[in-house]
RNA sequence: CGGGAUGUAGCGCAGCUUGGUAGCGCACUGUGUUCGGGUCGCAGGGGUCGCAAGUUCGAAUCUUGUCAUCCCGACCA
């Protein structure tokens, strides 16, 4: 491809409107052009490189045995309603209605269509197990699309579904594909971790998401998950989803005896703790949430915090949110309070269901709101003054250096990209859609699912996240738009320019996927452009061409050597085995 | 959804306080110059100042409304 001909623009400066170093590389150096807030064009460079990501992705898919198909953008609510998710899944799914005013959706995820596409398909359990996969645009209206490709509202994904007999089948379906991803982001030339994970909207049971971790190099916040892990045995979890044992600590408070005293303007557990001189662990906090329309008051060590997702998953909820100070009121009114936030206790609530995370469960002669403003209870236990609450689950969020529930270690946290996840779905969409083939003994039975996503256009995003330097994207070459550059110096010098010209036609003789610089721009421009730009080679065609040699460049380490330009041919055709 | 900010040429910005026919840099067109890290000069083209009302002889500038975009928050009790 010659520059001259190529659609590109690179900027001199970056936009103003972006914040995460993906998303200003990206729009700087001519690979994205925002048309809609979260939606992008994929200008010439932008889309090779998605191809290229794309290809890996069906190479491995292709050879662990699913099969590609392609399925509608456009679906109708029918199918949603049958699986229940048309109105659960909230404003992310973007309805819209054709001319006959009947309810369509723009595709968030297909499980709805894919079980569709098996109930039809499939009788037999000879015909399991299956596995079919597209790679496709789909949109979800998020309530905040930001860093560019990384939270778009249109984005390219490759969804896969498995359908098995037994959960023994969905097991071995799922191992390979937990296989065929890691085996996808080392060629796409990111490390990637495989976290347990809540399962969220999907559904299902069990599910991994692989993480890109960006915590060392963090010039911004573009890993938008924190990742717990243990250094010393395997696990690991997002924080939505992660677990650890109890730490120890002050669990039993120096009141003696339990009565009512003067805590004013003690609106934080900080202030309160200051206040009475306390460590905050011997604090019982108390949360109002709002969780599907409904009011939970969540009970939880004052050195704690609350996990939303947890909590949400406690009382098997699709919406979670914390209480206004509005609604505040309205509660403390309708059980005959008048408290201000800060001083809210689980007694005596109405209508407002009461959970307790593990950690409140040892406290003794602790402190505790009782909705009175400036008053606590000091010198609590439970069952005495205040019953222990007959829920009492996991909904705290880990810390770093909180216990591995496996070996004890203490846990790390870090930063990551959720590039994939694979969930087990079980039989949520198959027995809500009536989706059955025929065992062995005769019996109709629900298909046994699995789905696995990953994200196409945030694996390029996040692969610009970890390859790059103040002067531009360096391409894994696995993914780069192209393999090689040749940068003529000067386009007034002849030989250089036929020098460089040969080297292009050898190149491109061999197949290789080459950049030649012809445009008529000054050696800095082009020098920059091709940093900008990130091409993993770059042949340098300039006066030293009079004695026969070129210079040879590695944008990844940045070597450079000084060779003859049959040299430096040959040492891109030996990338090519 | 709450808070903050910004909308002026393809991109990055000034002008607005104190109303008077719209500017700078980059990019673009022509031309000369230069030629290994975004040369230097000359001459050009390109803008309903987000949109709509209002005030005024006159609005990019003042007022109101509206739309869009960006940031922060929605783990604080």
């Amino acid at each position: 491809m010659r520059m001259s001909k190529l659609f590109i623009q690179t900027l001199r400066e970056f936009p103003s409107d972006a914040e995460v170093i993906s998303h200003k590389l990206l729009v700087r150096a001519g690979y994205i052009r925002k048309l809609a807030n979260g939606v992008y064009n994929y200008l010439p460079l932008m889309w090779r490189v998605i191809k290229k990501i794309e290809n890996i992705v069906r190479e491995e898919m292709d050879s662990a045995g699913a099969q590609e198909l392609l399925m509608p953008f456009v679906q109708p609510s029918e199918l949603w309603q049958e699986s229940g998710r048309w109105d659960v899944y909230g404003k992310e799914l973007m309805r819209l209605k054709d001319r006959h005013n009947r309810e369509m959706c723009l595709g968030p995820t297909h499980e709805e269509v894919i079980t569709s596409i098996a109930r039809e398909g499939i009788r037999s359990y000879k015909q399991l197990p299956v596995n079919l996969y597209q790679i496709q645009s789909k949109f979800r209206d998020e309530i905040r699309p930001r860093f560019g490709l990384l939270r778009g509202r249109e984005f390219i994904m490759k969804d896969a579904y498995s359908f098995d007999v037994d959960e023994q089948g969905l097991d071995k379906s799922y191992s390979v594909m937990a296989d065929a991803y890691k085996k996808i982001f080392e060629r796409c030339g990111l490390e990637t971790k495989m976290v347990q994970s809540d399962s969220g909207a999907i559904g299902g049971s069990v599910s991994h998401e692989f993480m890109v971790l960006v915590n060392e190099d963090s010039e911004n916040n573009a890993g938008e998950n924190d990742v717990f892990y243990c250094p010393n045995c395997d696990y690991s979890a997002n924080s939505n989803h992660a677990v650890s044992l109890l730490n120890q600590t002050e669990t039993d408070g120096k009141f003696t005896s339990q009565e009512i005293v003067d805590t004013p303007n003690t609106h934080s557990i900080e202030e309160l703790s200051e206040y009475l001189n306390i460590p905050s662990s011997v604090i019982c906090k108390c949360l109002i949430y709002v969780i599907d329309g409904k009011y939970v008051a969540a009970l939880i060590r004052g050195d704690r915090n609350v996990e939303e997702t947890k909590l949400m998953n406690a009382f098997s909820g699709n919406d979670i949110r914390i209480a206004s100070s509005g609604e505040i009121e309205e509660i403390m009114q309708a059980s005959g309070f008048n408290a201000q936030i800060g001083f809210i206790g689980p007694k005596g609530l109405k209508n407002v269901e009461i959970i307790a995370d593990e950690t409140v469960k040892d406290l003794k002669n602790f402190v505790i709101g009782v909705n009175q403003t400036d008053k606590h209870l000091v010198g609590a236990n439970w069952g005495i003054d205040i019953d222990l609450p007959s829920k009492i689950t996991d909904i705290r969020l880990v810390e770093e250096n909180d216990k591995c529930v496996n070996c004890n270690s203490a846990l790390k946290v870090t930063k990551g990209i959720e590039v994939g996840n694979i969930f087990k779905l079980g039989t949520k969409y198959s027995k809500a859609m009536n989706a059955t083939f025929t065992d062995k003994d005769g019996q109709e039975k629900p298909f046994i699912m699995g789905c696995y996503g990953i994200g196409i256009t945030r694996t390029a995003a996040a692969a610009v996240e970890r390859h790059h330097d103040e002067w531009g994207i360096k391409w894994p070459l696995s993914i780069a738009p192209f393999t090689v550059i040749v940068v003529p110096v000067s386009d007034q010098d002849e030989l250089q320019m036929t020098s460089a010209e040969n080297i292009y036609k050898k190149l491109l003789d061999n197949n290789v996927e080459v950049l030649i610089d012809d445009r008529p721009e000054r050696a800095g421009v082009k020098l920059k452009d091709a940093d900008l730009i990130g091409i993993p080679y770059r042949i340098t065609v300039g006066k030293t061409i009079t004695d026969n040699l070129v210079e040879f460049k590695d944008r990844q380490t940045g070597k450079t050597d000084i060779i003859s330009p049959d040299e430096a041919v040959n040492r891109i055709l030996m990338l090519k085995n």
